[in-house]
DNA sequence: GAGAAGTAATTCAACTTTCAACTAAATCGT
DNA sequence: ACGATTTAGTTGAAAGTTGAATTACTTCTC
């Protein structure tokens, strides 16, 4: 870890041909599986980040959420999220809250017709989920999956806790 | 394939646990890889989508493409490489000559500066590749992977045609 | 070879996202 | 209990992206 920060220390390991097979397969497919994903979910005037959003709304207690914890678990910006409630709120979907607790607060909280619109767009997101991915995917191969990235993902936070402990100190 | 475009066909057929796992892994882990190798990436004042468009000018015959060609392989619309083209241009890393077979057409052509700034870019962004993806799969991971996602994109790409046939008929 | 249709690339306008600055309230340390 | 720091959330400006419209050229068809 020493040196310039992220710096490629001596030369640099190329990827071998199966390396490189693997990786330019999945960001390929992840590209054009987001872009068809985000097309299927146009029909319902719906982007997959508030989609995101609204689902997670949907499932919590009350259908009502802090930002802050609807930002982090719907994993966009705070500010990201502002300007989207602004946007869904006009349209209706959902409305903030004050917090009493904490007055710097707000709920966010899905209207009955917030709650109207994810219900009709889950179906088509659930088929879209299944037609551009799933069902091509053997139960093996979902357990593959499953276990690769979760690990991924759980190196992904380690990393981000050392990267973050070193800025730190 | 009756009714309502992308309508759902009576009742949805839900996710399973292990269909659930396996989406919801992998598009968590696919959000936050991609986040974590644009900020390594930034180090270079390169996005993800910017290494793209200058790898495959480097491996291009001559290090020049028509701009179509060159948008198309690097999977980003003209009209978004017009616009980072003028940016990439300011900085000197490419530059435009214009087609004299074609006279409505034009070659992005990457500069000495643009080689010299990919060249110090790729070893960092292939160790960001193996950092936080590929070393933490076994060979069998990798060929998983491959497997699953050259079958995601064949299927995309067939549906693709299915759809855009569909559209003109 | 003239007009219709198609293609290459850019531009414009609308929209989205990011980043930094800001407000207001809570918490911490002494 | 007081100032300092942290936290919740919003805002505004700048940058990025999109899609439709536009311009300039090419190709097709008769």
């Amino acid at each position: 870890m020493a040196g310039k920060s992220n710096a490629n220390s001596g030369e640099p390991k190329w990827l071998n041909p199966r390396e490189m097979a693997a990786w330019r397969s999945y960001i390929i497919a992840s590209r054009r599986l987001l872009e068809a994903m985000e097309l299927d979910l146009e029909n319902h005037d719906l982007s997959m980040a508030d989609y995101e959003v609204l689902a997670q709304l949907s499932d919590a207690p009350g259908r009502r959420l802090r930002m802050s914890e609807l930002a982090e678990i719907a994993m966009i910006s705070k500010s990201r999220l502002s300007h989207r409630m602004k946007v869904m709120e006009a349209a209706g979907w959902v409305r903030r809250e004050e917090c009493t607790e904490d007055k710097r607060g707000y709920f966010a909280v899905m209207t009955d017709k917030g709650w109207k619109a994810i219900v009709k767009a889950a179906p088509d997101h659930v088929n879209s989920v299944r037609n551009r991915l799933v069902d091509h995917l053997t139960s093996k191969d979902q357990e593959d999956l499953s276990k690769i990235f979760n690990r991924v993902t759980d190196k992904l936070r380690d990393q981000f806790i050392e990267e973050g402990a070193s800025i730190k100190k």
